[in-house]
DNA sequence: ACAAAAGTGTTCCTCTTACACCCATGA
DNA sequence: TCATGGGTGTAAGAGGAACACTTTTGT
């Protein structure tokens, strides 16, 4: 019975962002090719931890390299650890780039969210990281296409269930910024009528008395999230009886 | 920038079983002292992962030595990363304990259920385990309560929106245990009118035409689960609008 | 007879759904 | 004047919540 504890960790961080149409996705080139490895593939920003470092630091670190924020909304999804999961190719590489000598990596999967506006596209830009619509990426290197699918599927879920929907948006929104959003993250139509109705009865956001300038069309008035509410909303959520959240 | 190759990767589960009254976990005693670490106390079933095994591999190892028990229900909870997670002396026995050489050990919680019956008891009895009432534990070893505090909170999340519940049940089993596990789960008390009601109506459990022999009462009829139903349950639930799940 | 749990219906009310038109603005 | 998205109300139906008594069995 051998104890493996040559094992490097690693994070990799799948960060979405949304620019009022659609949801996209922050990838990045693969830096220096080696062999036939293309320095075209794209991967997430990840990292290796190092030795006096928790995992969120990890995620965090990666995440203000390429966005230069802190702070920004951040959770654990999945961890891979399938000893194969990096070929011999790949590892060759990982050693190489990431000047560590390993047998194996087990990576631990991040979900991000930030607010993308034109700062931030020229900031990614800069570092040579690219937003890429979520609907079109259909290959990443090693097993992040996967390591993606999960932290969709996971924002999928949060998005009906916490106010993760606002750390996308700006401070200032439309309801229909927000319904869009909505309907990007989960891929379904809603009714403009009763998503207003359920979002303005909620109480969860409020009007700013501000309103669009310049659109050719009526302008819509901005809201924005009432913190409080919603932490009220949630206590009160747990004072009904269960069987008012159950499913099946 | 030193890369820290160097970790232990470990597993620790939390092993929730239901004796038709209380929800229990799977506790061991601490096998060997070292200085004044007693062998009194109580942490979870856990190991370090070995050289070719995947993370849910190395937690399958674990119950299979402490239940005897293969394919039981298993999920990855959090990551505990916290570089200084393990004190010192801790880390000392912990080296010693499992043969290893290692200055650092991530540990990745999973939960499990299990059915809990006389030959199950008997089972781990004679692994050294005990099952202890959730509610009475107040602490363990290095950060194993919290571990086994976040695998309740994923029990209570996925036993209103998964079927686990069957995971915890014989095969056939009464309305009223159905029911008393939602109670001991969740910490609260359910109509039991409601509570058939919906149940039964839904579907994902059908009467056996059994009966209880031998009570002191008027004899419960034996119910099992369905499991086409709930899957239809589940695809049906996505053809819903999305509002239907919401809960701000 | 009594103790103990099984099993059963109804009413009220809230929330969800489906659905179509006029408004304000810039080009 | 037209194109664009903003913004509004109502009626029907489904589902949740609250609530109390009779039945069957063993002791």
């Amino acid at each position: 019975m051998t104890i493996e504890t040559n094992t490097a960790i690693s994070v990799d961080c799948a960060v979405f962002g949304f620019d009022g149409k659609s949801l996209k996705a922050l990838l990045i080139k693969r830096r220096y090719s080696y062999e036939d490895l293309s320095s075209e593939d794209l991967k997430l920003p990840g990292a290796m931890i190092l030795e006096n470092e928790t995992l969120p630091e990890a995620a965090n670190r990666v995440l203000e390299e390429f966005t230069g924020l802190t702070g920004i909304y951040l959770k654990q999804t999945n961890i891979f650890s399938a000893p194969d999961r990096v070929s011999e190719k790949e590892m060759e590489w990982i050693c190489r780039f990431h000047g560590v000598n390993t047998r194996r990596v087990v990576t631990v999967g991040y979900y991000a969210l930030v607010k993308l506006n034109q700062g931030m596209v020229n900031y990614t830009t800069r570092k040579g990281a690219k937003w890429i619509e979520v609907d079109s990426i259909n290959s990443l290197i090693m097993d992040h296409l996967e390591i993606l699918a999960d932290a969709l599927s996971t924002l999928q879920k949060e998005i009906v269930q916490t106010p993760v929907a606002f750390e996308l948006l700006p401070k200032k929104f439309t309801v229909y910024q927000l319904q869009s959003l909505f309907e990007a993250v989960l891929g379904v139509e809603i009714d403009n009528r009763n998503f207003r109705k359920k979002i303005l009865s909620s109480g969860i956001i409020y009007p700013t008395g501000e309103f669009e300038k310049n659109v050719a069309h009526k302008p819509a008035q901005y809201y924005a999230f009432n913190k409080s509410v919603f932490r009220k909303a949630m206590k009160d959520r747990f004072r009904l009886s269960f069987i008012n959240n159950w499913t099946y």
